[in-house]
DNA sequence: ATGTCATAGACAACAAGGTTGTCGAAATAG
DNA sequence: CTATTTCGACAACCTTGTTGTCTATGACAT
C-alpha cells in the first residue's frame, strides 16, 4: 500500500517517539526522574568535547544563552561540574561527573535493549537496512534538538 | 554495522526533520510563510471532524486550552473560521477556510514530493518495506504532536 | 604598548507553546 | 427543578527558546 509522504513523516516522527518515551520512562523507573532527553544529548555533546556554553550552543545549533540554561539545570542537579579555564579566564570548563557517565551509561543500555526488542520484532536485517537506508537519506545532520518542547517535556502519554 | 540504539532514534528523529524541515521551507517559499506543521495537523484534525476546541484538544492530546490558542492564530491568518452551533450554544463549530484547504493541498503535495524524492533515492521496493517495518514496529499511535516547539518553531538550519 | 575586534558568559526582556485552575453559560441526567 | 458535565474563555505560571546588551578577557595588528 502507497502510503502518503505525510504519514511517512508521522512515522519517523512515531518511531522516535516511542523510543524516546519509552527510554525517558525506563531512566525515571531506574530512579532518575528528572532527566530528560536533552540532558543526555547535552552531556554526550560536553563528554565529546564541547566543554563550555558557547561550544555546547554551537553543537546544539542553539544560542549560548539557551545552552547556559541546560548547563544551570545540568549542574543543579549534580550532572556536570564547571570550573575557571587555567588558559582562557573568559570561559568556564564544563565536566560531565561521575553521576552524569552513570547516567549516560544507563540511557545507552536502554536505547540498546529497545532497538533489540525492535529487532527481534522484525528481523536483524531487516532493522540494519532499515537504519542503512535511513541513514542514506538523513546524511549526517547535526544533532539539532532545537526547541526540544516534547522531547524535554515529561512525556506523559502511554504512548 | 551494528548501530547503537540512540543512533537509531536519532535517525528516525533526523528523518522526520529532514521532512519538516524541507516541507517547511517549500511552503514558505510557495508563499505560505506563517504555516508550520501544528497548523497542518490541527486543520488536518478539525477537517476530520474535530470540529469544536475541546476535541480538537483531545485529538491532537493537548489540553483544549491549548487547542483553543492554536484555533485563535488559524482563525486570526483566515485559516479556520467558527460560527456559534445552533444545536449546542456552547460550541463554536470550526470549520476549515478554502484558504486553509488550499494550505492543506499544497502540504499534502509537498510530502508526497519529498516521499518520491527518497522512492528514487533508495528504490520503490525499500522505501516500502522501510515503511512497512516501522509501522509494524510504531502501530497505530495517536497523532501526539505534543509540545511541538521545534515543530511549531521556525526552523531556521540548514538541515 | 596600545587600540581594535572577537568571544565567553551573565542578565534582562520577551515570544511561543503548554499546563492547571476557575468561572459562567448551556446541555443533560435524575 | 436540581445536580453534574461540558464548552469556551481568562488568568497565572512553567519551560525552552530568542535577541539584545554588558563586562571581562583574549587575539592581533599597528
Amino acid at each position: 500500500m502507497p502510503r502518503s509522504g505525510a504519514d511517512l513523516a508521522l512515522l519517523l516522527l512515531g518511531g522516535f517517539r516511542s523510543l524516546a518515551d519509552a527510554a525517558h520512562a525506563e531512566l525515571a523507573r531506574r530512579g532518575y526522574e528528572d532527566v530528560r532527553p536533552v540532558h543526555d544529548f547535552a552531556m554526550r555533546a560536553i563528554t565529546a568535547g564541547a566543554d563550555n556554553a558557547s561550544e555546547l550552543g554551537r553543537r546544539l545549533s542553539v544560542s549560548k544563552q539557551a545552552a547556559a540554561k541546560t548547563i544551570a539545570v545540568l549542574q543543579e542537579r549534580g550532572y556536570v561540574a564547571r570550573d575557571t579555564d587555567p588558559l582562557d579566564a573568559r570561559r568556564k570548563r564544563l565536566q560531565v561527573t561521575a553521576l552524569g557517565f552513570e547516567v549516560l551509561r544507563q540511557g545507552e543500555s536502554i536505547f540498546d535493549e529497545l532497538r533489540d526488542q525492535w529487532e527481534r520484532q522484525i528481523g536483524t536485517a531487516e532493522l540494519a537496512s532499515l537504519e542503512t537506508h535511513l541513514a542514506t537519506l538523513v546524511g549526517a545532520l547535526p544533532v539539532r534538538l532545537d526547541a526540544p518542547g516534547w522531547i524535554a517535556h515529561d512525556l506523559g502519554g502511554p504512548a
